[in-house]
This record gives structure tokens, C-alpha cells and sequence, in this order.
DNA sequence: AAATATTTTTAGGTATGCCTAAAATATTTT
DNA sequence: AAAATATTTTAGGCATACCTAAAAATATTT
């Protein structure tokens, strides 16, 4: 049984392992849960000891077989969560994340598996998440961006690298939304800004938010 | 914003008061929070300090209006997350308190409003024990227990006193769930044990669990 | 009303999880 | 490679929420 906070380290740690070959440096957690130094320190120091991280003083943290299981089990409950706050209780993607965060950490396997299985078993979060399974396993699909695609080609729109409210609320307005497809028509020289097609609009986005948006091409 | 701890002790006085006209007593806190006493009464100098309970040392607390809408709010959460697990979620009634001991503590007005409305706004949890509503209004429904009744009248089973696993789970072996009818047809002088009839079959069962089943006389 | 028993509070201690400031180590610059 | 800079750890504090044991207040018996 692990505490909140033990709970919301080991994520944290998951999460910026997938951009850093060895270990996740102390002030990265510290900055990414809002909290200093010195107390990740304390908590890596409780995590080595209870075998979910290996930590070596000075060169951060990196997630045992154990420490990574356990951070999915929590991914997995807080994208399900998601998914039934959105599916079923009709809230929009940007206000359920907070709620998530809360409700990752309720204890209950049954509860997880059930909630899985009424939802018929979602393969992705109302962002576009993928959900781990039960044995810890999450389908693994290579993130290319809408900037990397060349002018003329097409990608469909599957999920948000920053899933902030605002630059949600931002591709609300626009109606851009999960699983459409964006062509690339030009791209402006000064400011590097693309006109996209969508459905049978057209507009124009910033280099800043199409980097912000994964696709697969189409 | 309070802490688990302190939502805890709220509930637990509003519970105890339904027994008590005066002020709860700390040690009846203690023992339903498997607690000790002096920690109990740290926390009602703290609840006091915030105004959720009334408390006069040595003669124990008494929840403001302010408090009551709070161990309201908890309770409406905890018995709406109940429905949700039984009729959405396939747990028995016997297998939702722990859960819900956990979800009640999940901080959303929305949340808790948009579940509502999609259980269909039930008036009661699974074990027959009413949801108070948005405002904190509670139906009350005068609580008989079948070992009140007379030789020969009957009574709608409508609520459980202990809601023990145990006992749920005795009451699902003989078939006896919310909502069916139950003739008193004898008492044993010996043990006071109740002959009962139930839909088309008899059962005997002791006095003691016939003081835990509330019903509506028909 | 005094003695006894019970309940409640106070005093002082522990673990968790946070903090700041100083010391130790690692990294980068020159 | 030494100096300067940045990062990380240690040391020492604080609040919460628990605990035990002793003291104080209340309730019950005689």
C-alpha cells in the first residue's frame, strides 16, 4: 500500500523517463510535482527501499519492473477514469483531469477491472492516451507530430501532446477534434505558421500548436 | 478544504448523533474511527477552531449547520457512488462500503451532480438508506424493525440497521432483499426466534436479526 | 458527601511529507 | 585543470495525525 505522494512520484518518474535515457534528475520530479528538491530526495530514498526505483545519490531515479507495473496500474486507472467522466457523465476533455488525478489513486482492483469492462474496454483516453492493460502492457504507437508532416500531405489527428485546458479549449474552438484528418497546405515563411484543411474548412495554426498535435499519416 | 481525517470525524459525529440528543462523546468518536480518545479530541479543537462543531471540553461536540451540510455532502457522495457500483458496476451489496469509503472523499460538485443524473436521481443506497439531496435535505422514513411487528402482520423489507458484510451476505443466502414482503407468522417462547414468510416460502430466523431489518408496515 | 470509577484532556513522543539554508558533489566554462 | 556555476543532498524545522501515560474533570457508588 503506497501513499498518494509515493504513489504520485513513481508517476512523475514514469512520465519523464520517456524523455531521458538514465535517470530522471531529482529537480525534474521536484519541478514536474510542484514540490523542492530536497523532499524528492527524502522520497526517492523511501522508494529505493521499497524496490520501486533504483537511486543512486546524486545521478536521480530510474523505475524498477516493479516501480514501472506499479506506474501503469496508476495510468491505467486515472485514463479510465477519464474516459467515464467524458463517455458517461458528459464532461468535457478539458475538465477531467483534475478529477482523474484524484481518482487514480482510489484501491480497488475490482473496481478498476469492472469500470474497464463497463466501458467496453478503451484503448485510449478522451486525449488520445493509450490505456494500459491489466499485466501492465500499453500499445505503443510512434508519436509524429502535425509539423513534421510535408506540405501536401495528410495525417489524422490522434491525440495532444499538452493536454492543458487551455490548448484544449483552443482546438474546441476550432473544431478540431480527435480522429479527423489535417492536410498540410502551405506553411508560411515568416513565421513558420500552417494553413491546414479540415473537413472542408480551411485555417491557419501556429508552428507552436501543430507541434502540440500527434498524428499518424494518412 | 479538510482532510480525510477530518471528513471522517464529521460523519462519524453525524452518525452518533442520530443516538444522542446532546453533545457526541469523544470516546463513542474514538471507538467508531478505531481511534483513541486524546486523538479525537485534538481534532474536535480543530473542527471547533473551524466552526463545523460545537465544543465545550469534557461534554463532548454537536455539529453546526455548517457541519451538517458537510457530513451530508460526504454521505450523499458515499451512498451515490454505492448505487454506482451495484447497479452499474455489478458489485454486490455486501462488496461496496470499503469503495465508497474511499470515493466519498473525491472533491467535484459537478461530479457528484452528473453521477447523480446518471443513476436517474436514486433516493436510496443499496442497503435502503436514503441519499440526501444537492441543498442537504435527508427524507426521513421512520424506522421500524421487524421484530416490532405483531404476530401475524406484515412488513416491507426496507433497510438494513448493520450493514455488516456478514449479515448481507446471510441475507442473500435466504433470499431476502430490499423490497419484498414479510409475513410474521410465530415466535418461538423459547429463543424468541421469528417464523417468517417470505413471497412463497417460510424461514426462521433469530430475534436478533429481525431487530436489524427496517421495514414499512402494509 | 466522600470514595471510587470512568471519561476526557494534557503532555510529550513518533512518522510522514513538506519546507529553507548550508554543505557536498557534479557539470560547465574558461 | 582550476574556477565558476548548477544540481543534489544533508541538517534542522514545521504541521498533521496518530500514539501512550499521567493528570484533571466528571459520573457513579456507597
Amino acid at each position: 500500500m503506497l501513499t498518494f505522494s509515493e504513489e504520485n512520484h513513481i508517476k512523475s518518474i514514469f512520465h519523464l523517463s520517456a524523455s531521458s535515457q538514465d535517470g530522471v534528475s531529482t529537480n525534474s520530479i521536484a519541478e514536474n510535482l510542484n514540490t523542492k528538491a530536497s523532499s524528492v530526495t527524502e522520497m526517492l530514498k523511501k522508494l529505493s527501499e521499497k524496490s520501486l526505483i533504483v537511486y543512486k545519490k546524486y545521478h536521480g531515479a530510474q523505475l524498477t519492473e516493479l516501480g514501472r507495473k506499479t506506474a501503469l496500474n496508476i495510468i491505467r486507472k486515472h485514463r479510465l477514469w477519464e474516459v467515464f467522466l467524458v463517455e458517461k457523465l458528459n464532461f468535457k476533455w478539458d475538465e477531467v483531469h483534475d478529477i482523474a488525478e484524484q481518482l487514480e489513486h482510489i484501491q480497488s482492483e475490482k473496481l478498476t477491472n469492472q469500470l474497464d469492462k463497463f466501458l467496453d474496454f478503451p484503448t485510449h483516453d478522451p486525449h488520445g492516451d493509450p490505456i494500459p492493460n491489466t499485466a501492465g502492457f500499453i500499445k505503443f504507437t510512434p508519436k509524429l507530430k502535425l509539423s513534421d508532416l510535408n506540405i501536401g500531405e495528410t495525417g489524422k489527428f490522434i491525440g495532444v501532446k499538452d493536454s492543458s485546458s487551455t490548448f484544449l479549449k483552443y482546438l474546441d474552438k476550432r473544431k478540431i477534434s480527435l480522429g479527423c484528418n489535417i492536410k498540410v497546405l502551405h506553411q508560411e515563411d515568416f513565421d513558420q505558421s500552417l494553413h491546414i484543411g479540415l473537413d472542408d474548412t480551411n485555417l491557419t495554426i501556429s508552428i507552436k500548436s501543430a507541434s502540440n498535435l500527434y498524428i499518424t499519416k494518412i
